[in-house]
DNA sequence: TACAATCAACTTGTCTGATAAGAAGATGTC
DNA sequence: GACATCTTCTTATCAGACAAGTTGATTGTA
């Protein structure tokens, strides 16, 4: 074990306050603690208090105002990039997001096949089975996740790490229509179809299939998107 | 009018000093004042220094060590995302980076083909006159800034924007070895003949072409970087 | 001389206690 | 009821102290 790190007293009050707000008893736009108020609980000087405070009030999180108090900040649209910001900010065309998947996944399924080692394989399968088991409780958000999940790892066993993190990207900032795809009547069920066959070539090492698999399964996905959009 | 906005001093104090290091008396790495400095150069309690310090220390602008100093960041790298920045972070591994690209760009001159009208050509057209310019002047840097463009632009042309940003990103945080890439002998050259086949067949509407031509332009710079690499 | 321990002088980190100033409700006067 | 004042919250700033990390010079010793 290294040296311990020792880390400010601010920063830890820092910790502290946004374990409160996280623990969930103040609402955006509450009124927060006052600095005393701090003090008192935390016991520590003010001048900690102020400077995690201001620590805070820059990331976000807070809003002092003079001779009123500490104030919760509205949950900041988090994790800004240009690529995942501008993913989110414009609302990626739900086409053009497609189109990438569409040129990138299907080669990356392929790697995956000749690359995968039992442990990729192992990961692959737990996703599958998350996805299963929240698609069977009902549970939409959980399957948006381990589908995310699912084609991240996919990309993971390739080995190829910059494809990996652009797949990390990707999944996790799906254009508006895609949380709504899971909910078209069958999409379910042919997700966890498709997904068990892009599963089976990689397992089974065939390039091939799974390239194949992969293109069929987005390809399937956009059409039934695009049908339910045409209602 | 309205009423003049109160500004707290500690916020002064931190545009005093953006001010101070934006006049470039500092250079990223370098000591900057210490607290005790900036109390009696800018006449306020140590308590606003110490403020604004922390505030400047959040937004990535100093680093504050304790017994050592304040110290002048690396220039934040902008366009952070999950993505660019882990790219930024680890260098990918140029192997990762061209496979990658490999999948992605060929894919990309193709729907450019498809797609390009006169104004994106006029711009792919731009981008490769400006390369062949610092070519012959043997401005490498600008070299390297134009190929980047010529890349980019053939995203841009394809009209998906997913797809641009990505190739933005990419081709703005290239791995170790691309920039030593266009030392090697011959490679200006060949670079400058295969961005020209591209061109053309993106102009004439041969997206067969202009997907063949990129594959071949992307590996036959990768199988010179390998060679220059074993030497 | 070479080397190690000690010391002195910086630095940032924290605490205490005071005053200034903004905000808002209570209070008193008309 | 309308309005100015007062009180009591709040945050903002100040001053001065001491703790603790860092570094380089000084000193002591072999």
């Amino acid at each position: 074990m290294g040296p311990i790190k020792r880390v400010r007293l601010s920063e830890r009050v820092t910790d502290a306050i946004e374990t409160m707000i996280a623990e969930g008893a103040f609402a955006p736009g509450d009124r927060f603690l006052s600095e005393n108020d701090l003090v008192k609980k935390l016991e520590v000087s003010r001048s900690s208090v102020r400077e995690a405070v201001r620590i805070l009030e820059v990331r976000g999180r807070v809003i002092v105002k003079h001779g009123k108090g500490i104030f919760i900040a509205e949950p900041p649209d988090e994790d800004r990039d240009p690529f995942t910001g501008w993913l989110k900010d414009n609302k990626a065309p739900i086409f053009d997001h497609f189109e990438v998947r569409l040129i990138i996944e299907p080669k990356a399924a392929r790697r995956a096949a000749e690359k995968a080692d039992d442990e990729s394989v192992k990961g692959i399968e737990k996703a599958y089975g998350a996805f299963l088991a929240s698609a069977e409780r009902g549970d939409t958000a959980a399957m948006i996740r381990f589908d995310g999940e699912f084609h991240r790892l996919v990309a993971k066993a390739t080995k190829n790490r910059t494809l990996y993190h652009l797949m990390k990207t990707m999944t996790k900032s799906l254009p508006e229509g895609w949380i709504t795809s899971l909910h078209i009547p069958g999409r379910v069920e042919k997700t966890l179809g498709e997904h068990s066959s892009i599963l089976d070539a990689i397992r089974g090492g065939d390039p091939e299939r799974a390239e194949e698999m992969m293109t069929l399964h987005l390809a399937n996905a956009l059409k039934d998107i695009q049908a339910s959009m045409e209602r």
